[in-house]
DNA sequence: TTTATTTGTAACCATTCGGTTTAAAATTAG
DNA sequence: CTAATTTTAAACCGAATGGTTACAAATAAA
């Protein structure tokens, strides 16, 4: 919208909140994965004609990359609040397990997760994003371990980066078995288990 | 095709063998997923025109069940197949994990795996059919695992069936990873370490 | 009031989608 | 040869898809 030289917008106001329909998109690519989520779908739970979210996001593939960035960065700012322990950095770690399986719970997985096993390898774009927030997360959990080995936490003599690698590959596989048959209780099991292995 | 009384099938003969048609849908799936594997792409890859492959498989869905059923079958047998060191389960667990590490390599993942990610929240017979499939594998890992802890090869204090579940686990996150950004050494390496650590 | 701008509405568009039908081709049987 | 059956090839079909356009509605500025 143009700033007029009083500062009010010229032309007829918004009806809707971009940051309320960005979450409604994210919800559905989320659940649907991208190619079953359609343009129908998304003006249903959006409540925003077609027109509309073609103005504000473009088109579906930059609708679809505004989501996932939207999922990731939620997923990253709730995690690291749960970080806050300063005298015990393997508490930490085993909230961030728990506050990853929540989030997954039930059908929907990890919308990285989902992402990357529906469009990474036909789509570099979501890709080089996914590759970006993986490296990201690593470096967060290794961080943390190294954390833990300082506070005799953490066997010392265990290699950080590849605690953080098992770890990752964990909450993938974690991700893509809850979408399936296998009970929550199993996976949150696994998981605590594998900690349980480093110390 | 109608058995006339001399034995010999009555109207044109077939064109293509029925078993590599499944095979190459089943390539196309496995790399694209079920809904961005349009019939176009299917009447590609088999070489047979749509009118055949509804007479054949019925229509896209039977289709992809068909081509799941075919891909776990073979799985299934090739990695049985490389179980054959009667005096070392431990090594045929190896084996198993080298096998599946190389089917999925480069970017197709696992075709069970991205159904399950895909499909499986929406589409319930898919789900049942991944859930057998996935009982049937954690058995026969549980299996070997019992015959390696038998055998002194795995620590025999360790619970089998949450190993394998752990051992699933890790194969689906590999199967997802495989996909993004990590590389196959680091995959590997962290299945090696898995098995290590039962030791 | 007119002009300019943005947003909402609803229709439009070309292409693609999964599925079906028609007609010719290829075989066996009588 | 005709009739029956199956397969191939190609066209057809209605609906769905992602994207665009035309116009009315809602605002600010002059």
């Amino acid at each position: 919208m143009v700033k007029t030289p009083t500062g009010n917008p010229v032309g007829r106001p918004r009806e809707f909140d971009e940051a309320a329909v960005l979450e409604a998109a994210m919800e559905a690519f989320w659940r649907k994965g991208y190619e079953a989520t359609s343009l129908a779908d998304l003006t249903e739970c959006t409540r925003l004609n077609k027109a509309s979210l073609y103005r504000v996001f473009g088109d579906k593939h930059q609708l679809f990359m505004a989501a996932l960035k939207n999922y990731a960065d939620i997923e990253f700012r709730e995690t690291t609040a749960v970080v806050s322990d300063a005298a015990s950095p393997l508490t930490n770690i085993r909230a961030v397990v728990k506050k990853i399986c929540d989030d997954a719970g039930s059908d929907k997985g990890c919308m990285m997760i989902n992402s990357m096993v529906e469009l990474a390898p036909h789509d570099s774009e979501v890709k080089a994003l996914l590759q970006k927030f993986g490296e990201q997360r690593l470096q967060a959990i290794q961080a943390m371990i190294v954390q833990a080995q300082a506070a005799d936490e953490i066997r010392a003599e265990l290699d950080p980066q590849k605690l953080a690698v098992s770890l990752m590959i964990a909450f993938a596989g974690s991700a893509a078995m809850v979408k399936g048959f296998m009970p929550d209780t199993q996976i949150v099991d696994n998981l605590e288990n594998l900690i349980d292995s480093w110390t």
